[in-house]
DNA sequence: GAATTGACCTAACATAGGTCAATCAATTTT
DNA sequence: AAAATTGATTGACCTATGTTAGGTCAATTC
């Protein structure tokens, strides 16, 4: 099956978890949406508004993020292409958090009403969007732990392989590692740590062996080692197909 | 009507979102389930384990918590009576944190294939859990931006207006404050601090006259000047029926 | 090609919060 | 009621991380 559609990705993506029928995945395929490219930065919803559309990155990352009253920001998610963005706001009535591209990014806006509607007319398709949500719930436990209890150099390393393994399960990363799209200021927002004491950590990483860097690539010459400093398992991903 | 069953307080906090059908109150209702008296601290649900029932909280508070490899504790989020404590591992073939009691709580114990099956029949019943989920998602993005970009009296000034306008919300505080029904370890565990400092953290508060203690009795004499100081605005919890 | 910009990097210093250890107060057990 | 346990409190000290203030370099822009 040739994916003309878009939305193929998506499709694919909530059928990574969930058998889909071949009338769910075409319905999938035919929901109405308009594509746009966006510049990085650019925002998708801003905290206080009513969602109106849900956007489906296609290409590029995308994160989530919170600020506090004095400006201080947080990234709480980030999002790689063939994720559903606002599934999060799909059914309340106003946002609680900003969604930004990280990269140039190109999104499928689909009307919040026809989303509904399918999952409403599909329970399979209910089921898997479901089924999302609670992984990004699972996601967020884990970084909330990240940021409460570990140090700056375990929640470095741990970020780093749940980047790496979250491509790897998108078919994104090459066997020489990945670019990560991220500033060390947006990695230290996004890790409860300025930027300065990122790119601190980034050096102890790389001196100890455990990353290569050039520029924004990263390659992780010992996977066990990395995943030992930064206490990961990917267990709270919940890749694969959830059969019970 | 009279709440004859025990999921009457489960059935309100759906619908409290949500517009449901009196069918479809009355399908909640007769979910079948058993009652238990669970002791503070106990276990009900262990990360690694594939969980098989949905255990709704009648009585009391419980909380999710993960571990790191070292041992450290972070309480991952709070839940007090009215909630249903397994819709984040419904669809889940494994749990990817612990749910304990906090303090004696009552518990009702669904099987979780009859309530994914009163989900797949009721659509009104499906999206209530979906945003009861999403709900529980922003909750979470707001104590990560907590942990990670506030600090510790701003931190402990919010938890303690959350808590308190989720109590107020269920009609469980009463005018002269609440009871606080966790320790300072616990405190620092859903803080990302140490009990130490939150003891140190209390007691700033008190003599800047933002709480009264007395024991576990919190009083907030001032609202709007704690709710300053924690940067504290309710937004996130999504109080109230969601229309849109 | 000078100027500007954005990201990365570094060093010196400051501090919020952690650690350790002791004491006290309240509650439960014997 | 002694003893034991659990939690609250406090003090002295320490360290991981923040803050400030600058650098360097590459990529754009004028």
């Amino acid at each position: 099956m040739p994916e003309t559609s878009p939305l193929a990705l998506l499709a694919r993506k909530l059928s990574g978890h969930v058998a889909l029928s071949s009338d769910d995945f075409a319905a999938v395929l035919a929901l109405p949406c308009q594509i746009r490219t966006l510049d990085p930065s650019t925002y998708l919803l801003r905290e206080g508004d009513p969602p109106l559309q849900c956007a489906v990155l296609l290409s590029g990352f995308a994160y989530r993020q919170k600020l506090t009253g004095e400006g201080a920001r947080q990234i709480v998610s980030l999002h790689v292409a063939g994720e559903a963005l606002d599934l999060q706001s799909l059914y309340l009535d106003v946002a609680d958090h900003n969604i930004q591209t990280l990269t140039r990014a190109e999104v499928a806006l689909v009307p919040r009403a026809a989303l509904r509607e399918l999952i409403q007319q599909r329970p399979a398709v209910a089921h898997a969007a479901m089924i999302s949500v609670l992984v990004e719930s699972s996601i967020s436990r884990e970084w909330t732990l990240n940021i409460g209890r570990r140090d700056a150099q375990a929640r470095l390393a741990h970020l780093l392989c749940e980047v790496a393994m979250r491509l790897d399960a998108q078919g994104l990363a090459g066997p020489d590692g990945y670019d990560l799209p991220m500033t060390q200021e947006q990695l230290g927002d996004a890790l409860g740590l300025t930027a300065v004491h990122v790119n601190r950590t980034l050096k102890t990483l790389e001196s100890a062996g455990l990353i290569v860097r050039n520029r924004r690539h990263v390659r992780i010459p010992a996977w066990n080692l990395l995943r030992d400093v930064g206490d990961f398992t990917g267990r709270y991903l919940h890749i694969g197909p959830q059969h019970a």
